[in-house]
DNA sequence: TCGTAATTTGAGCGAACGCTCAATGTCTAG
DNA sequence: CTAGACATTGAGCGTTCGCTCAAATTACGA
């Protein structure tokens, strides 16, 4: 049970770690910066979270969950919903785009939960783009589908590693030409 | 003047820090495990170098470089040739794609310099590759070839991300598809 | 071979790290 | 209103961080 003083502290901390990540990077991100932003004390913060780690950990769940919203609906969404819903988030969760990425990056090493969490998300963006690019061009055997899904998937990660590099860069414009041109004319 | 002690502990320092950046990433990067690795102790490092960080940055330029050779060069290179050398560079020297990824991520925040860095070396490959579709496709106009080279140079690092993160993913395969889908047919 | 410049040694500095805990303050169910 | 669960306080723990320096050792031109 928790009082609504401690709910409202884990609000702040979770988001001035989202926050933190995006501005300065996982090693960047440590319990002083944080219980700053949050205003909170050290004491504070380990009486609401075990460890720095968790504390991130929630951010990370948070940033993979919201690339791809909705992932139960398995219905049969449409490329353009798909590509609508990705520039949406990168573009009007930066931050949350920033973690996303960051996360990509260092999972690469260490952690193998970490890396196969990752890879297991991967692996079902793909196949919800497989499905939409399957619904586009039914004509198209299963396995190419699912080549250019991972194809797009990866590329649209790329570009968002450039768009929060380089926020003048047309992301919108890229990934939708992009989409276009692997679904075929 | 140095001597030949020296340039040789020089060379064990920096591969050391290339590979632990490969590793376990910038911030796992720490002076003890560098000295570790290299077989050198602290005092002998700061001998040879200023910081920690002109040892990074020195990994950094020579990522960077590596990422597009001959960058001199200017002559009219096809587009094939700066796909298969970008194949080559990822597959062939896998620490020092990890640490340019790492940097174009890192890059993001902070450090200003780091960033114009990293985004000159953008423009430069985009240029390069515009160059190479355009003498493909020369009925293209020039902001066309632009914009696909910036579309292709951006994906290209998304892949290049996944790779890092998944070997067994077929990077030459889907590289070479998309820069086919990319001049166009 | 000798002189000096370069290099190595390794204890240890101050600062920052993640984290702890006993005391004190605040909330809320009954 | 009260009791007991929950939350906050903040000094400070042990560790590791990047880095320094005087002394000892090694390399190399003359």
């Amino acid at each position: 049970m928790r009082y609504r003083r401690g709910l409202e502290a884990r609000e702040r901390i979770l988001r001035a770690t989202r926050t933190l990540i995006a501005d300065v990077g996982l090693e960047g991100t440590t319990i002083k910066r944080i219980c700053e932003r949050a205003e909170v004390l050290p004491g504070s913060f380990y009486n609401l979270f075990d460890s720095k780690e968790q504390a991130i950990l929630s951010v990370v769940r948070e940033a993979i969950d919201a690339v791809d919203p909705d992932p139960e609906h398995k219905g049969p969404d449409s490329l353009d919903d798909l590509i609508d819903a990705y520039i949406r988030f990168v573009t009007e969760q930066e931050d949350l785009a920033r973690v996303y990425i960051a996360i990509a990056v260092s999972a690469g090493r260490n952690r193998t939960e970490l890396k196969q969490r990752v890879l297991r998300h991967h692996e079902g963006r793909v196949e919800r783009f497989a499905g939409a690019i399957t619904r586009a061009r039914p004509e198209l055997d299963a396995t190419e589908a699912r080549q250019r899904a991972e194809r797009l998937v990866t590329s649209l990660n790329g570009m968002t590693l450039h768009y929060v590099l380089d926020p003048t860069f047309d992301l919108a414009g890229h990934v939708r030409a992009l989409a276009t041109e692997t679904v075929g004319v």
